[in-house]
DNA sequence: ATGTATTATTTGTCTAGTTGTATAGGACAT
DNA sequence: ATGTCCTATACAACTAGACAAATAATACAT
């Protein structure tokens, strides 16, 4: 029976109130919306209304659709330093965060011509390929693809598997201390892939690092790209 | 905003991250591809839409899954060589494949004007026109468009249709050699009828042969035109 | 050593649910 | 007339989970 006066459209006032409900700490972060067949009902509209509203929360990012899976609501930024001495455990740890890793891949494989570049080896040496998801308090903050010189550091595979740390497993390699030696930031659009790590959406503006990491020789150990959802991290460089 | 996923499907780039895989060798012909859930982890999908990259792949006769064992890599893309002496059974023997052909038109017709000027006729002559799909262990290599002089071959077109190879058919009429004086590639997109027969997408790229051969005296005896699928065979031009 | 259960792993298949996209049309304001 | 808002329908793409079937690895009895 209302006058409909066309103010405010239906979708917005329905964004509106998602919003506050997320403000109000009703659906945490990271948490799954009801679908959208759900929310139509309950706001008794079509589903392609409530669709707008998500698209429009989608926009300021406070959600991030999954195909098939659901709408989440977002997380929290976080930054991140970049420096000498990278330490994933202990940057996100100082961000009063709690750390952990999940595997993706850990194969040994020949390397192509810019991996053998990078490490000082020749093209199809065996490297062992490790690519794993970082997250922060559960939320996945980077996606990583290190490459490491087999023949150089044996036993590296198994102390890849055995601890969660990349430290820790070079550590048991018997490299002790490791450097970067050089960090390189270039920014790139997020494949479809690496859209679904980070729970973001293809085309997102992703942070790309490539760096070379050395042991306490100068020697080459690590030859690493890391990519970081780039709408929320920060890479800081400078104190250290 | 940024456009939305969905330009290409996920399992499509996966499987186009898995055949660049195979072909830079990373997996090597007959070995084992990590678990279906396995790879599902690391491309951040669910197993069914790794399925079904591994399907496509497997329509193109890359990969062969075994039920409770494994998927398998049943073949690397095909290395064919380009060069003066063109010879596909020797070419996908060499490659330690089972070559085998199947003729799709064999008739004579009228030259048109370049086909004319390719094979030193005038237009309206009468010409052998062969149309043919060349088979690598059964999976579709190779489709072929191939014009010969009916004047200048008698009887070529029952050789044809006697023997399986062109050389022979060749051999038969009484041309004891043959070599390629020239060689064009480009690369085009594949037609919906190309993919048809090469097993491939529409769109997918296509490298297109266009050449022309002499027999012992510098006659001219043959012109044709060749499409391979473009992501599973590699070209080479060089040692001979 | 050899054969045999047993267990774990892996692919095949099925059902159900969710988001993405395309199309079509009605109501309404400017 | 034109554009915005909303409804309605259908299908494609992807997720999620469960179970069956085939295989491989392991432990164990003989």
């Amino acid at each position: 029976m209302a006058k409909s006066a066309t103010r405010t459209p239906v979708w917005k006032s329905i964004a509106i109130t998602l919003i506050d409900d997320i403000a109000q700490g009703r659906y945490d972060t990271g948490t799954k919306l009801p679908a959208e067949a759900q929310l139509a009902e309950r706001f008794g509209v079509n589903r392609h209304t409530v669709r707008r509203a998500l698209a429009d929360m989608a926009e300021q990012g406070l959600v991030h659709a999954r195909r098939g899976a659901g709408v989440f609501v977002a997380a929290k930024p976080t930054d991140y330093p970049v420096g000498k001495r990278i330490r994933f455990h202990q940057n996100i740890r100082r961000a009063g965060r709690v750390p952990s890793k999940k595997v993706l891949r850990l194969e040994v494989l020949a390397a192509d011509a810019r991996e053998a570049d990078a490490l000082d080896l020749e093209p199809g040496d065996p490297v062992v390929v490790y690519e794993g998801l970082s997250y922060a308090d559960d939320h996945p903050v980077a996606l990583a693809r290190t490459v490491f010189p087999a023949e150089r550091l044996p036993g590296i595979l198994d102390a890849l598997e055995a601890h969660e740390s990349i430290t820790a497993a070079l550590n048991a390699c018997g490299v002790e201390d490791y450097t970067r030696r050089e960090t390189r930031i270039t920014a790139k659009l997020a494949t479809a892939t690496q859209a679904l790590h980070l729970r973001t959406s293809e085309g997102a503006p992703i942070l790309r690092t490539t760096g070379i990491s050395d042991d306490a020789n100068g020697t080459p150990i690590e030859f690493g790209r890391t990519w970081f959802a780039g709408d929320r991290v920060t890479l800081t460089v400078g104190d250290d």
